[in-house]
DNA sequence: AAATAATAGTTTCATTTGTAACTATTTACA
DNA sequence: TGTAAATAGTTACAAATGAAACTATTATTT
């Protein structure tokens, strides 16, 4: 006699499934934070992500941007040609090795960078709220695990 | 006297940063994730969440998927469309309120879901793999955590 | 009952994104 | 040295996405 299984035994809960709730955090989250950089300056997701590699890294190539800023190299060309029409970024060029850009933030560039920093940092912090030191630490540590998990499947 | 802080102090890291994190891991797990079911059968990750959805719950119209699938009613609307085009799901009148579709998995589009869940439950369990029965518990109260939080910024 | 608002879902159009092909330059090697 | 392969970056085109306007139907208000 073969037993008949009710949906809840053999179907897949969408809301447990991890890959479908790492996809909704990160997209909520995207959001909310694009709000900052978005609303106020106009400047894209990839655009940002070009502005805090920069400022953390002044006089680099667009492919350096590309192995820091998990954003490939269309993005990257993209993003620069937006935030050079944007005047917040310059390019020269490289003489040692001419398929090279060296890019920089201008004055201008940092600015808006000394604007929303503080602001995404806050954000972070907001988000982080709810979450002990322990937890924070955990969750680090969880996220790490995933990613370097993510990397190799 | 005021002290020059070197970058290191004053730079938010890319990498740390919580938002991008989860953009990043986001990303990688649904590019590999979708591999399962865009190679193999050609649907996309918002057609994979409408099956799934009405794999729970059949006869349900587009606006109950909405709400349970965490798409908006143009992804839905066109993930439909796609799926009935591809005949894995059926869509009918609701005569008590015409303004509802009744939405219904195909025997074909069964099948699909039959072949598409148990790897995708696979593919959550290897990227759960490197965590231990602890930590994947606490992985599920962060993200409820971190989820409820984001909804609420 | 007629007018108005609300809901379900679709279509349209502009923007964004991804993929592939392209240019320019440098490196490797035969 | 000359030819092929590799690297940096851009451009072009197709597909995916988002926002707003639209149709159809039902609910609410007066």
């Amino acid at each position: 006699m073969t037993e008949i299984s009710s949906p809840e035994e053999n179907t897949l809960l969408l809301h447990d499934f991890l890959p479908y709730r790492l996809a909704v955090l990160a997209k909520i989250v995207g959001i909310s934070l694009s709000k900052i950089y978005r609303e106020k300056f106009g400047i894209t997701n990839q655009q940002w992500r070009v502005i805090f590699a920069l400022a953390r890294q002044a006089n680099c190539s667009a492919s350096h941007i590309v192995h820091h800023a998990a954003l490939d190299k269309v993005q990257v060309s993209r993003a620069v040609a937006g935030l050079i029409e944007k005047k917040l970024l310059e390019r020269s060029a490289d003489n040692i090795d001419r398929r090279n850009s060296i890019l920089n933030l201008t004055i201008e560039g940092w600015k808006v960078y000394d604007q929303i920093a503080p602001e995404a940092v806050a954000f972070e912090a907001r988000l982080k709220d709810s979450l002990d030191e322990r937890e924070a630490a955990e969750l680090d540590t969880l996220l790490s695990k995933l990613m370097d998990k993510a990397t190799k499947i």
